[in-house]
DNA sequence: CTGATTATTGTCCCACTGGTCAATTGTTGA
DNA sequence: TCAACAATTGACCAGTGGGACAATAATCAG
Protein backbone atom coordinates (compact mmCIF):
# COMPACT_ATOMS: atom_id res chain seq x y z
CA UNK A 1 0.00 0.00 0.00
CA UNK A 2 2.61 2.23 0.89
CA UNK A 3 3.44 4.17 -1.76
CA UNK A 4 7.43 4.52 -2.80
CA UNK A 5 8.93 7.58 -2.60
CA UNK A 6 11.16 7.65 -5.20
CA UNK A 7 8.49 6.85 -6.98
CA UNK A 8 6.73 9.94 -6.58
CA UNK A 9 9.97 12.29 -6.55
CA UNK A 10 10.75 11.04 -10.10
CA UNK A 11 7.37 11.61 -11.17
CA UNK A 12 7.48 14.84 -10.12
CA UNK A 13 11.06 15.64 -11.69
CA UNK A 14 9.66 14.13 -14.97
CA UNK A 15 5.96 16.31 -14.95
CA UNK A 16 8.38 19.31 -14.60
CA UNK A 17 11.22 18.47 -17.16
CA UNK A 18 7.94 17.82 -19.62
CA UNK A 19 6.92 21.31 -18.33
CA UNK A 20 10.28 23.09 -18.89
CA UNK A 21 10.58 21.26 -22.88
CA UNK A 22 7.29 22.27 -23.30
CA UNK A 23 8.73 26.35 -22.87
CA UNK A 24 11.38 25.54 -25.21
CA UNK A 25 10.03 23.78 -27.96
CA UNK A 26 6.63 23.99 -27.82
CA UNK A 27 4.03 21.02 -28.32
CA UNK A 28 5.00 19.92 -31.86
CA UNK A 29 8.30 20.15 -30.75
CA UNK A 30 8.46 17.98 -27.42
CA UNK A 31 9.41 14.92 -27.75
CA UNK A 32 9.86 12.05 -24.99
CA UNK A 33 13.63 11.81 -25.26
CA UNK A 34 14.10 15.81 -25.00
CA UNK A 35 11.81 15.34 -21.19
CA UNK A 36 14.15 12.83 -20.59
CA UNK A 37 17.83 15.10 -20.93
CA UNK A 38 15.74 17.83 -19.18
CA UNK A 39 15.54 15.33 -16.23
CA UNK A 40 18.95 14.03 -16.84
CA UNK A 41 17.59 10.76 -17.36
CA UNK A 42 16.76 7.96 -20.32
CA UNK A 43 13.92 7.93 -22.30
CA UNK A 44 13.48 4.62 -20.92
CA UNK A 45 12.40 6.02 -17.29
CA UNK A 46 10.06 8.81 -18.87
CA UNK A 47 8.21 6.17 -19.86
CA UNK A 48 8.50 3.33 -17.25
CA UNK A 49 6.77 6.35 -14.83
CA UNK A 50 4.38 7.32 -17.88
CA UNK A 51 2.39 5.25 -20.06
CA UNK A 52 2.68 7.38 -23.05
CA UNK A 53 3.59 10.77 -24.34
CA UNK A 54 -0.12 11.67 -23.12
CA UNK A 55 -0.34 11.03 -19.88
CA UNK A 56 3.37 12.40 -19.62
CA UNK A 57 2.10 16.24 -20.69
CA UNK A 58 -1.30 15.97 -18.74
CA UNK A 59 0.62 15.59 -15.70
CA UNK A 60 2.96 18.56 -17.05
CA UNK A 61 -1.06 20.39 -16.76
CA UNK A 62 -1.62 19.03 -13.69
CA UNK A 63 1.94 20.59 -12.50
CA UNK A 64 1.62 24.05 -13.71
CA UNK A 65 -1.82 23.84 -12.32
CA UNK A 66 -0.80 23.47 -9.13
CA UNK A 67 1.50 26.16 -8.76
CA UNK A 68 -1.26 28.62 -10.09
CA UNK A 69 -3.92 26.71 -7.18
CA UNK A 70 -1.53 27.18 -4.56
CA UNK A 71 -0.91 31.35 -5.09
CA UNK A 72 -4.68 31.88 -4.86
CA UNK A 73 -4.93 29.99 -2.23
CA UNK A 74 -2.13 31.26 -0.19
CA UNK A 75 -3.77 34.96 -1.08
CA UNK A 76 -7.17 34.13 0.12
CA UNK A 77 -5.97 32.56 3.22
CA UNK A 78 -5.44 36.30 4.68
CA UNK A 79 -8.30 37.81 2.59
CA UNK A 80 -12.01 38.57 4.78
CA UNK A 81 -13.92 40.88 3.59
CA UNK A 82 -15.34 40.48 -0.20
CA UNK A 83 -13.05 42.72 -1.84
CA UNK A 84 -10.32 41.08 0.14
CA UNK A 85 -11.13 38.06 -1.36
CA UNK A 86 -11.68 39.46 -5.40
CA UNK A 87 -8.43 41.27 -5.05
CA UNK A 88 -6.45 37.91 -3.81
CA UNK A 89 -7.99 35.72 -6.50
CA UNK A 90 -6.73 38.45 -9.35
CA UNK A 91 -3.41 38.85 -7.97
CA UNK A 92 -2.88 35.59 -7.19
CA UNK A 93 -2.87 35.09 -11.19
CA UNK A 94 -0.56 37.53 -11.53
CA UNK A 95 1.63 36.21 -9.18
CA UNK A 96 5.05 37.83 -10.76
CA UNK A 97 7.07 34.23 -9.90
CA UNK A 98 4.23 32.59 -13.04
CA UNK A 99 3.16 35.36 -14.70
CA UNK A 100 6.38 34.87 -17.58
CA UNK A 101 6.18 35.05 -21.07
CA UNK A 102 7.74 31.62 -20.57
CA UNK A 103 5.19 29.84 -18.72
CA UNK A 104 2.57 31.07 -20.35
CA UNK A 105 3.72 29.76 -24.53
CA UNK A 106 3.73 26.36 -21.94
CA UNK A 107 0.37 27.15 -21.02
CA UNK A 108 -0.70 27.89 -24.61
CA UNK A 109 0.73 24.67 -26.16
CA UNK A 110 -1.42 22.44 -23.92
CA UNK A 111 -4.15 24.78 -24.43
CA UNK A 112 -3.69 24.21 -27.96
CA UNK A 113 -4.07 20.40 -27.33
CA UNK A 114 -7.50 20.84 -25.35
CA UNK A 115 -9.74 20.40 -27.89
CA UNK A 116 -8.36 16.95 -29.40
CA UNK A 117 -7.42 15.86 -25.51
CA UNK A 118 -10.26 14.50 -23.32
CA UNK A 119 -8.59 14.31 -20.16
CA UNK A 120 -6.65 18.06 -20.90
CA UNK A 121 -10.37 19.54 -21.13
CA UNK A 122 -10.88 18.18 -18.45
CA UNK A 123 -8.52 19.66 -16.43
CA UNK A 124 -9.38 22.75 -18.04
CA UNK A 125 -12.90 22.70 -16.90
CA UNK A 126 -11.84 22.02 -13.28
CA UNK A 127 -9.11 25.27 -13.25
CA UNK A 128 -11.81 27.22 -14.90
CA UNK A 129 -14.95 26.21 -12.60
CA UNK A 130 -12.58 26.83 -9.53
CA UNK A 131 -11.19 30.23 -10.42
CA UNK A 132 -15.11 31.20 -11.20
CA UNK A 133 -16.06 29.96 -7.73
CA UNK A 134 -13.39 31.51 -6.02
CA UNK A 135 -14.02 35.07 -7.73
CA UNK A 136 -18.07 34.36 -6.79
CA UNK A 137 -17.07 33.73 -3.44
CA UNK A 138 -16.25 37.79 -3.37
CA UNK A 139 -18.76 38.84 -5.72
CA UNK A 140 -21.66 37.23 -3.74
CA UNK A 141 -21.09 39.84 -1.23
CA UNK A 142 -21.09 42.62 -3.38
CA UNK A 143 -23.69 42.93 -6.26
CA UNK A 144 -26.53 40.80 -7.01
CA UNK A 145 -26.04 36.84 -8.15
CA UNK A 146 -26.66 37.29 -11.65
CA UNK A 147 -24.05 40.66 -11.83
CA UNK A 148 -21.78 38.26 -9.30
CA UNK A 149 -22.00 35.46 -12.62
CA UNK A 150 -21.75 38.01 -15.00
CA UNK A 151 -18.81 39.54 -13.85
CA UNK A 152 -16.96 36.39 -12.73
CA UNK A 153 -16.89 35.46 -16.45
CA UNK A 154 -15.81 38.58 -17.26
CA UNK A 155 -12.86 38.37 -15.10
CA UNK A 156 -11.87 35.00 -15.65
CA UNK A 157 -12.17 36.13 -19.44
CA UNK A 158 -10.15 38.94 -18.98
CA UNK A 159 -7.76 37.06 -17.26
CA UNK A 160 -6.82 34.52 -19.89
CA UNK A 161 -6.90 37.83 -22.39
CA UNK A 162 -3.89 39.02 -20.31
CA UNK A 163 -2.38 36.17 -20.17
CA UNK A 164 -2.86 34.98 -23.82
CA UNK A 165 -1.08 38.59 -25.05
CA UNK A 166 1.40 37.91 -22.66
CA UNK A 167 2.57 35.15 -24.59
CA UNK A 168 1.94 36.35 -28.04
CA UNK A 169 3.68 39.97 -27.13
CA UNK A 170 5.79 39.57 -23.72
CA UNK A 171 6.92 43.39 -23.76
CA UNK A 172 3.01 44.35 -24.19
CA UNK A 173 1.94 43.68 -20.75
CA UNK A 174 3.70 44.18 -17.59
CA UNK A 175 2.56 42.56 -14.39
CA UNK A 176 1.13 46.25 -12.89
CA UNK A 177 -0.50 46.71 -16.26
CA UNK A 178 -2.51 43.82 -16.48
CA UNK A 179 -3.21 44.12 -12.76
CA UNK A 180 -4.87 47.74 -13.34
CA UNK A 181 -6.40 46.33 -16.19
CA UNK A 182 -8.37 43.55 -14.66
CA UNK A 183 -9.20 46.65 -11.56
CA UNK A 184 -10.36 49.28 -13.74
CA UNK A 185 -12.89 46.72 -15.09
CA UNK A 186 -13.95 45.51 -11.64
CA UNK A 187 -14.08 48.83 -10.83
CA UNK A 188 -16.51 50.12 -13.68
CA UNK A 189 -18.34 46.98 -13.39
CA UNK A 190 -19.02 46.76 -9.24
CA UNK A 191 -20.41 50.58 -9.88
CA UNK A 192 -23.27 50.02 -12.62
CA UNK A 193 -24.33 47.14 -10.56
CA UNK A 194 -26.79 46.64 -8.38
CA UNK A 195 -25.87 46.02 -4.84
CA UNK A 196 -26.47 42.87 -3.00
CA UNK A 197 -29.99 41.81 -1.70
CA UNK A 198 -29.05 40.76 1.77
CA UNK A 199 -25.83 42.79 2.71
CA UNK A 200 -25.41 46.33 3.99
CA UNK A 201 -22.98 48.51 2.01
CA UNK A 202 -21.01 49.16 4.98
CA UNK A 203 -19.30 45.53 4.74
CA UNK A 204 -18.24 46.31 1.48
CA UNK A 205 -15.72 49.10 2.26
CA UNK A 206 -14.86 47.54 6.05
CA UNK B 1 6.56 40.51 -63.68
CA UNK B 2 2.84 39.37 -64.75
CA UNK B 3 2.25 36.63 -61.65
CA UNK B 4 0.90 33.25 -62.79
CA UNK B 5 -2.69 32.87 -61.89
CA UNK B 6 -2.55 29.00 -61.44
CA UNK B 7 -0.40 29.82 -58.86
CA UNK B 8 -2.06 32.15 -57.00
CA UNK B 9 -5.03 29.50 -56.98
CA UNK B 10 -2.51 26.76 -55.87
CA UNK B 11 -1.22 28.41 -53.66
CA UNK B 12 -4.48 29.72 -52.04
CA UNK B 13 -6.10 26.35 -52.32
CA UNK B 14 -3.34 24.81 -49.98
CA UNK B 15 -2.89 27.58 -47.19
CA UNK B 16 -6.87 27.12 -46.83
CA UNK B 17 -6.11 22.93 -47.02
CA UNK B 18 -3.38 23.58 -44.33
CA UNK B 19 -5.87 25.48 -42.10
CA UNK B 20 -7.88 23.06 -42.53
CA UNK B 21 -5.83 20.66 -40.84
CA UNK B 22 -4.68 22.57 -38.41
CA UNK B 23 -8.55 23.14 -37.48
CA UNK B 24 -8.22 18.79 -37.30
CA UNK B 25 -4.94 18.15 -36.43
CA UNK B 26 -3.63 20.88 -34.19
CA UNK B 27 0.00 21.81 -34.82
CA UNK B 28 0.87 18.90 -33.36
CA UNK B 29 -0.04 16.61 -35.69
CA UNK B 30 -0.67 18.67 -38.63
CA UNK B 31 1.66 17.47 -41.56
CA UNK B 32 3.09 17.99 -44.97
CA UNK B 33 1.67 14.89 -46.30
CA UNK B 34 -1.83 15.60 -44.70
CA UNK B 35 -2.54 18.81 -46.05
CA UNK B 36 -1.93 18.26 -49.49
CA UNK B 37 -4.64 14.74 -49.12
CA UNK B 38 -6.47 17.91 -47.71
CA UNK B 39 -6.45 20.09 -50.84
CA UNK B 40 -6.33 16.28 -52.97
CA UNK B 41 -2.88 16.70 -54.27
CA UNK B 42 0.65 15.40 -53.69
CA UNK B 43 3.01 16.16 -51.28
CA UNK B 44 5.43 17.31 -53.45
CA UNK B 45 3.23 20.49 -55.51
CA UNK B 46 2.72 21.69 -51.65
CA UNK B 47 7.01 21.45 -51.21
CA UNK B 48 6.62 23.29 -54.92
CA UNK B 49 4.75 26.19 -53.78
CA UNK B 50 5.85 27.27 -50.39
CA UNK B 51 9.80 26.51 -49.48
CA UNK B 52 8.77 24.48 -46.03
CA UNK B 53 6.05 23.81 -43.65
CA UNK B 54 6.77 27.13 -41.71
CA UNK B 55 6.26 28.72 -44.55
CA UNK B 56 3.26 26.77 -45.41
CA UNK B 57 1.32 27.32 -42.12
CA UNK B 58 2.45 31.40 -41.92
CA UNK B 59 0.43 31.59 -44.98
CA UNK B 60 -2.61 29.75 -43.55
CA UNK B 61 -2.21 32.54 -40.57
CA UNK B 62 -2.05 34.89 -43.23
CA UNK B 63 -5.29 33.60 -44.77
CA UNK B 64 -7.05 33.42 -41.62
CA UNK B 65 -6.42 37.25 -40.79
CA UNK B 66 -8.47 38.13 -44.37
CA UNK B 67 -11.50 36.18 -43.30
CA UNK B 68 -10.98 38.06 -39.91
CA UNK B 69 -10.00 41.41 -41.58
CA UNK B 70 -12.99 41.75 -44.41
CA UNK B 71 -15.94 40.85 -41.56
CA UNK B 72 -14.18 43.79 -39.60
CA UNK B 73 -13.84 46.05 -43.00
CA UNK B 74 -17.38 45.30 -44.24
CA UNK B 75 -19.22 46.23 -41.38
CA UNK B 76 -17.07 49.66 -40.93
CA UNK B 77 -18.70 50.45 -44.47
CA UNK B 78 -21.87 51.94 -43.04
CA UNK B 79 -20.53 53.16 -39.93
CA UNK B 80 -20.56 57.09 -39.02
CA UNK B 81 -20.98 58.03 -35.75
CA UNK B 82 -17.94 56.80 -33.43
CA UNK B 83 -20.31 53.84 -31.47
CA UNK B 84 -21.19 52.70 -34.60
CA UNK B 85 -17.55 52.41 -35.41
CA UNK B 86 -16.97 50.59 -31.93
CA UNK B 87 -20.24 48.16 -32.53
CA UNK B 88 -19.08 47.31 -35.80
CA UNK B 89 -15.52 46.39 -34.96
CA UNK B 90 -16.66 44.25 -31.63
CA UNK B 91 -20.02 42.66 -34.16
CA UNK B 92 -16.94 42.08 -37.12
CA UNK B 93 -14.85 39.90 -34.25
CA UNK B 94 -17.98 37.66 -33.66
CA UNK B 95 -19.31 36.72 -37.14
CA UNK B 96 -21.32 33.95 -36.82
CA UNK B 97 -18.77 32.57 -40.03
CA UNK B 98 -16.11 32.10 -37.88
CA UNK B 99 -16.70 32.78 -34.53
CA UNK B 100 -16.74 28.47 -34.23
CA UNK B 101 -14.43 26.32 -32.20
CA UNK B 102 -13.31 24.51 -35.32
CA UNK B 103 -11.72 28.07 -36.49
CA UNK B 104 -10.00 28.73 -32.78
CA UNK B 105 -8.62 25.54 -32.35
CA UNK B 106 -6.37 26.36 -35.39
CA UNK B 107 -5.95 29.81 -34.58
CA UNK B 108 -4.83 28.68 -31.15
CA UNK B 109 -2.32 26.46 -32.28
CA UNK B 110 -0.87 28.88 -34.08
CA UNK B 111 -0.65 31.10 -31.05
CA UNK B 112 1.17 28.53 -29.40
CA UNK B 113 3.66 28.60 -32.53
CA UNK B 114 4.21 32.39 -32.31
CA UNK B 115 7.00 32.22 -29.59
CA UNK B 116 9.20 30.35 -31.80
CA UNK B 117 8.30 31.95 -35.02
CA UNK B 118 8.90 35.40 -36.14
CA UNK B 119 7.07 35.74 -39.09
CA UNK B 120 4.23 34.46 -36.93
CA UNK B 121 4.61 37.06 -34.38
CA UNK B 122 4.67 39.35 -36.98
CA UNK B 123 1.43 38.68 -38.39
CA UNK B 124 0.24 38.84 -34.95
CA UNK B 125 1.40 42.38 -34.39
CA UNK B 126 -0.07 43.06 -37.34
CA UNK B 127 -3.59 41.58 -36.38
CA UNK B 128 -3.14 43.06 -33.13
CA UNK B 129 -2.43 46.61 -33.59
CA UNK B 130 -5.07 46.74 -36.62
CA UNK B 131 -7.69 45.83 -34.19
CA UNK B 132 -6.74 48.55 -31.67
CA UNK B 133 -6.43 51.24 -34.19
CA UNK B 134 -10.24 50.45 -35.48
CA UNK B 135 -11.63 50.52 -31.88
CA UNK B 136 -9.15 53.61 -31.46
CA UNK B 137 -10.80 55.15 -34.24
CA UNK B 138 -14.25 55.13 -32.39
CA UNK B 139 -13.20 55.56 -28.90
CA UNK B 140 -11.28 58.54 -29.52
CA UNK B 141 -14.67 60.29 -30.46
CA UNK B 142 -16.33 59.18 -26.94
CA UNK B 143 -13.78 59.35 -24.04
CA UNK B 144 -10.22 61.01 -23.93
CA UNK B 145 -6.55 59.67 -25.44
CA UNK B 146 -5.63 58.20 -21.87
CA UNK B 147 -9.12 56.26 -21.28
CA UNK B 148 -9.84 55.25 -25.36
CA UNK B 149 -5.82 53.48 -25.08
CA UNK B 150 -7.01 51.27 -22.04
CA UNK B 151 -10.31 50.57 -23.04
CA UNK B 152 -8.74 49.63 -26.47
CA UNK B 153 -6.83 47.15 -24.69
CA UNK B 154 -9.43 45.83 -22.46
CA UNK B 155 -11.52 45.46 -25.69
CA UNK B 156 -9.39 43.46 -27.57
CA UNK B 157 -7.51 41.41 -24.64
CA UNK B 158 -11.70 40.51 -24.06
CA UNK B 159 -12.36 39.21 -27.09
CA UNK B 160 -9.09 37.73 -27.30
CA UNK B 161 -10.10 35.77 -23.68
CA UNK B 162 -13.66 35.01 -25.36
CA UNK B 163 -11.98 33.33 -28.22
CA UNK B 164 -9.64 31.13 -25.84
CA UNK B 165 -13.00 30.20 -23.97
CA UNK B 166 -14.66 29.00 -27.20
CA UNK B 167 -11.43 26.57 -27.64
CA UNK B 168 -11.09 25.29 -24.38
CA UNK B 169 -14.88 24.78 -23.55
CA UNK B 170 -16.62 25.38 -27.08
CA UNK B 171 -20.54 25.27 -25.17
CA UNK B 172 -19.95 27.84 -22.44
CA UNK B 173 -20.25 30.81 -24.57
CA UNK B 174 -22.64 31.60 -27.25
CA UNK B 175 -22.08 34.06 -29.91
CA UNK B 176 -24.83 36.40 -27.97
CA UNK B 177 -23.12 36.10 -24.62
CA UNK B 178 -19.62 36.82 -25.74
CA UNK B 179 -21.20 39.72 -27.83
CA UNK B 180 -23.03 41.08 -24.26
CA UNK B 181 -20.10 40.70 -22.20
CA UNK B 182 -18.09 42.83 -24.92
CA UNK B 183 -20.62 45.58 -24.89
CA UNK B 184 -21.08 45.12 -21.15
CA UNK B 185 -17.75 46.18 -20.59
CA UNK B 186 -17.56 48.67 -22.51
CA UNK B 187 -20.72 50.33 -21.58
CA UNK B 188 -19.52 50.21 -17.78
CA UNK B 189 -16.07 51.55 -18.76
CA UNK B 190 -17.47 54.77 -20.83
CA UNK B 191 -20.03 55.19 -18.03
CA UNK B 192 -16.58 55.75 -15.45
CA UNK B 193 -14.70 57.56 -17.97
CA UNK B 194 -13.82 61.12 -19.30
CA UNK B 195 -15.79 62.52 -22.14
CA UNK B 196 -13.76 63.93 -24.90
CA UNK B 197 -12.21 66.89 -24.45
CA UNK B 198 -12.78 68.48 -28.25
CA UNK B 199 -16.35 66.75 -28.82
CA UNK B 200 -19.62 67.87 -27.46
CA UNK B 201 -21.86 65.27 -25.63
CA UNK B 202 -24.58 65.53 -28.22
CA UNK B 203 -22.49 63.95 -30.87
CA UNK B 204 -22.34 60.78 -29.22
CA UNK B 205 -25.73 59.95 -28.92
CA UNK B 206 -26.23 61.43 -32.65
C1' DC C 1 5.34 23.91 -84.16
C1' DT C 2 8.83 24.07 -80.86
C1' DG C 3 11.70 25.18 -77.26
C1' DA C 4 11.42 26.83 -72.73
C1' DT C 5 9.18 27.28 -68.67
C1' DT C 6 5.96 25.68 -65.14
C1' DA C 7 3.05 22.21 -62.77
C1' DT C 8 2.85 17.77 -60.77
C1' DT C 9 3.90 13.30 -59.39
C1' DG C 10 6.13 9.46 -57.08
C1' DT C 11 10.26 7.83 -55.24
C1' DC C 12 14.01 7.97 -52.30
C1' DC C 13 16.62 9.12 -48.22
C1' DC C 14 17.75 10.05 -43.65
C1' DA C 15 16.73 11.60 -39.14
C1' DC C 16 13.83 11.03 -35.59
C1' DT C 17 9.83 9.36 -32.67
C1' DG C 18 7.07 6.70 -29.74
C1' DG C 19 7.14 2.63 -27.61
C1' DT C 20 8.86 -2.31 -26.31
C1' DC C 21 12.02 -5.20 -24.04
C1' DA C 22 15.69 -7.73 -22.12
C1' DA C 23 19.43 -6.95 -19.32
C1' DT C 24 21.75 -4.58 -15.45
C1' DT C 25 22.07 -2.32 -11.29
C1' DG C 26 20.77 -0.79 -6.94
C1' DT C 27 17.71 -1.47 -2.68
C1' DT C 28 15.52 -3.67 0.85
C1' DG C 29 13.47 -6.73 4.03
C1' DA C 30 13.71 -11.22 6.17
C1' DT D 1 23.31 -13.35 2.82
C1' DC D 2 20.12 -13.66 -0.53
C1' DA D 3 15.97 -13.42 -2.91
C1' DA D 4 12.60 -10.35 -4.53
C1' DC D 5 11.67 -6.17 -6.38
C1' DA D 6 12.08 -1.39 -8.07
C1' DA D 7 14.86 1.70 -10.82
C1' DT D 8 17.34 2.54 -14.84
C1' DT D 9 19.57 1.90 -18.98
C1' DG D 10 20.51 1.10 -23.88
C1' DA D 11 19.49 -1.36 -27.82
C1' DC D 12 16.09 -2.12 -30.96
C1' DC D 13 12.03 -1.65 -34.13
C1' DA D 14 8.57 -0.23 -37.09
C1' DG D 15 6.47 3.85 -38.67
C1' DT D 16 6.55 8.58 -40.11
C1' DG D 17 8.01 13.09 -41.30
C1' DG D 18 10.37 16.64 -43.87
C1' DG D 19 12.53 17.56 -47.73
C1' DA D 20 15.36 16.66 -52.22
C1' DC D 21 15.09 15.17 -56.79
C1' DA D 22 14.58 13.26 -61.25
C1' DA D 23 11.11 12.26 -64.45
C1' DT D 24 6.93 13.41 -66.72
C1' DA D 25 3.00 16.17 -68.21
C1' DA D 26 0.98 20.55 -69.21
C1' DT D 27 1.28 25.27 -70.70
C1' DC D 28 2.78 28.96 -73.17
C1' DA D 29 5.61 32.44 -75.83
C1' DG D 30 7.25 33.38 -80.26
Amino acid sequence: MKLTRLSDIRRKELRQAAFAVLQREGIAGATIEKVAAQAGASKGIVLHYFRDKRELFEHAMRESNLVLRDAVVARLKGAHTPMERLDAVIDGNFEPHFFQPSLCHAWLSLCAEVPRDEKLKRIQRVIHSRMRSNLLSGLRGLVVEADANDIAFGITTLIDGLWLRLGLQPGSVSRDYALRQVKDYVAARLASAELPPATRPASVGA
